[in-house]
DNA sequence: GCAAGCCCAGATAGT
DNA sequence: CTGGGCTTGC
């Protein structure tokens, strides 16, 4: 069974399944099979040395990798199902629920987003006295990421602090790590770095985890940081079976803690360590990966390692220069119908990739007037949206009632009448006898400084007591529903604010689907694990291949993904290599930018096409910026030039334009999803729509309604439907999916 | 306590 | 151009 799916491997991927006791580094080429071979030595391990499945730990780093990992398994082994295949983060959650009383907590602990964590800090300036120019909550921040990172404390961290601004941050995060602790609640970086404490302090619980992890597995093992580094080598030091798969060349995380050490030292720090490299790639054609290859080239301090394929050469890479960013984002609609008017691929093989979520909006546009179906990942994640926070906050009150940060934020949302002045008076009543701000909310009437308010906060005690109550008892969509219900929460904000109401009554649906949805996967669902769910999912993780239409992404999240045709947009200087890291001067950041781009190329299969703009939209103003240098480490053999009408590829050095002289550039024609398209846009020709003025129709979200009027826009039709239960909305006919009753 | 309005600063990347 | 913070006038 086992031994003839091993056939099918090449010699290196074999030996890679084969070695499953000791130490073991794959350092794994991109496209060269490492999610293959990992599976195939978690099915090996199962069904050939009758290791059992509950003895094999796979970490990851994103939930879509696992659960990717976990199908690809149970699709080889039928046991598949009982291997513990999860993140880093939820692993950690999953260990912490058992045993954090162990550190002080609780096991109802409510997880911060980087958003929680911010007002934390933001609370403490203030506390502190501290200027917020000085100390920008976000620097702040991200000091106490790194320190966490690398498993320092706040005293620790005060000790090495060697001028005023780090010594004041240290204060900054000692207080922060108190008050996370009073609130009973943990950052991201909690998630590790307590994991690792609780198994430093507690010998007996890191022996019950040694014992049952007896195979560990790591992916993307160049992304790990120390206290991810750290916990794996506490798991694995008994049996010390560990294996770790990763590409130092395509470690892009450095700014996140990520320390490519951990890579590159692998065979100092893991005694005998035997170290396979994966060397053929089995995704690209020789261009695109001969093209990567000589950029990579370019970086000092690598493994040392060669790349290559028995794919056939495949087309050059399509290099076109554009004036603006808007005749780029027509550029790539254009490409993407040509080859699908043509049959020769569907929407679904398009990847458009770029380095800041900002370059996403003009393309978006214009594939919406291209009637292209698209997805578009990361930017305003569904669950940082304020409608969405709100309801999530009165869950996790509902569940930790320590969560301060989510009580004020929804202590007057809707609004209640308590303002500031009074959410002060309940928090030094709370101080001075030292109880939590939820329990000073219950003796209201005995806080004489509130007067007559003492009752609006005691009604909001009672609702949150009244919601707690019912949460034992009812699931979490109906917990949802009664949130809603109780807190008048949609028809209050329905009042304050009509333009963009159904937008937010969607999201809220949505959130309630979500829930159900939820509940539907997991038979033990429960209110925390609901979250959980919420706080780890990243967008990403919803990447649905055969949803058929173009990703839309950055060139972090698509790492680990393999697309036919790839769109590498806005390759210039400035934005990729980023403003920042031109200006920081530093060689390893630019090297991380570097395989930032060699990242990029090697996602596509088929089909490389690398865009820039002449000039672009920043910040309001037009902006000038030359190609990218990563452009001119391309020899060019590799690059097809030949649509460019000028060949002035290599502008001056960047110009910002002021806004005076902005009135002479380039004008924008459309602007935005909602109004004006611009009268140079095609009139609708490819589709007929089936119904008319009159009909009844059904849209997904929106329900049942009566069509009123339909008029051209872009290639799509814009359609008003009188909809019996949101009223009147005006839809594009193609992107709403409008359907005749 | 709250809404409106002004002003200023600000933009990598994401579990 | 956008959002958050702060001021102002009810």
């Amino acid at each position: 069974m086992i031994t003839e799916k091993l056939q099918t491997l090449n010699p290196m991927q074999k030996k890679a399944v084969l070695k499953t006791d000791g130490p073991i580094l794959i350092l794994a080429g991109a496209g060269s099979g490492k999610t293959r071979v990992l599976t195939h030595r978690i099915a090996y391990l199962i069904d050939a040395l009758n290791v059992n499945a509950f003895n094999i730990l796979a970490l990851t780093f994103t939930n879509k990798a696992a659960k990717e990992m976990k199908q690809r398994v149970c699709e080889i082994t039928q046991s598949g199902s009982d291997v513990w295949v999860s993140t880093f983060h939820s692993t950690c959650v999953r260990i912490l629920r058992r045993d954090i009383q162990n550190l002080g907590y609780t096991n109802q602990f409510t997880i911060y987003d980087a958003d929680d964590s911010e007002k934390l800090i933001k609370e403490i300036l203030k506390t502190l006295q501290l200027d917020e120019k000085m100390f920008s909550p976000k620097s702040v921040m991200a000091e106490i990421g790194k320190q966490k990172d690398n498993l320092i404390t706040p005293d620790v961290f005060l000790e090495t602090a060697d001028n005023f601004r780090l010594k004041k941050i240290a204060e900054i995060y000692k207080i922060y790590q108190s008050r996370l602790k009073a609130n009973n609640s943990l950052d991201f970086d909690d998630l590790i770095f307590k994991t690792v404490e609780l198994f430093s302090k507690n010998a007996d619980i890191l022996d019950k985890y040694q014992q049952r992890f007896k195979y560990i597995m790591v992916d993307e093992y160049q992304d790990t940081n120390t206290s991810q580094y750290k916990l794996i080598k506490l798991l694995s030091s008994k049996h010390k079976n560990i294996c770790v798969v990763g590409d130092d060349d395509q470690s892009i995380y450095g700014w996140r803690g990520a320390n490519i050490r951990n890579i590159l030292d692998f065979e100092k720090d893991f005694k005998n360590a035997e170290v396979i490299k994966l060397e053929q790639n089995y995704r690209s054609t020789k261009v695109i990966l001969n093209a990567a290859n000589m950029v990579i080239k370019n970086n000092f301090g690598r493994k040392s390692k060669s790349l290559w394929t028995e794919n056939i050469d495949g087309d050059k890479i399509i290099c076109r220069c554009l004036d603006s960013d808007l005749e780029e984002a027509k550029f790539i609609s254009e490409k993407i119908n040509e080859k699908v008017k043509s049959n020769t691929a569907n929407y679904g093989d398009f990847a458009v990739l770029y380095r800041n979520n900002a370059l996403s909006r003009v393309i978006e546009e214009r594939l919406v007037l291209s009637s292209i179906p698209y997805r578009l990942f990361g930017a305003q994640n569904f669950y940082s949206r304020k409608e969405i926070k709100d309801i999530l906050a009165y869950l996790k009150v509902i569940y930790n009632p320590h969560d301060d940060i989510a009580i004020k934020r929804i202590i007057n949302v809707p609004k209640r009448g308590i303002g500031d002045s009074s959410i002060e008076k309940v928090n030094a009543y709370a101080e001075k006898n030292s109880i939590s701000f939820m329990e000073a909310l219950s003796q209201a009437n005995e806080i004489s400084e509130l007067k007559s308010r003492s009752k609006k906060l005691f009604s909001f005690y009672s609702l949150i007591k009244d919601l707690s109550e019912l949460s034992e008892e009812i699931s979490v969509s109906q917990l949802l529903n009664a949130v809603l219900d109780k807190t008048n929460y949609i028809s209050e904000f329905a009042e304050e604010s009509k333009s963009d109401i159904s937008g937010r009554i969607d999201n809220i649906q949505e959130l309630i689907n979500k829930a159900v949805e939820y509940e539907q996967n997991n038979e033990d669902a429960s209110l925390s694990g609901f979250l959980e769910e919420i706080s780890l999912v990243a967008d990403i993780d919803n990447l649905n291949n055969d949803e058929n239409r173009v990703v839309l992404m950055t060139l972090h999240s698509s790492k680990g993904l393999e697309f036919d045709y790839v769109f590498m947009a806005g390759f210039e200087e400035g934005i990729f290599p980023s403003f920042r890291s031109i200006l920081e001067g530093e060689p390893n950041i630019m090297e991380e930018e570097r395989r930032l781009c060699y990242v990029g190329i090697t996602r596509a299969k088929k089909q490389l096409y690398i865009s820039y703009a002449k000039t672009r939209l920043q910040h309001g103003k037009y902006v000038y910026n030359t190609a990218s240098r990563f452009l001119k480490e391309i020899p060019k053999d590799y690059l097809d030039l030949s649509e460019n009408v000028s060949k002035t590829e290599n502008i001056s050095s960047p110009v910002k334009i002021t806004k005076a002289e902005n009135k002479f550039k380039p004008k924008k024609t459309y602007s935005g999803l909602k109004n004006n398209y611009a009268a140079n846009i095609p009139s609708p020709k490819n589709i007929v729509l089936d119904f008319n003025i009159g009909d009844k129709v059904r849209q997904m979200k929106y329900g049942i309604g009566t069509v009123k009027k339909i008029s051209p826009a872009g290639a799509d039709y814009e359609v008003t439907v009188e909809f019996e239960k949101v009223g009147e909305k005006k839809v594009m006919a193609m992107l709403a999916k409008l359907k005749k009753l």
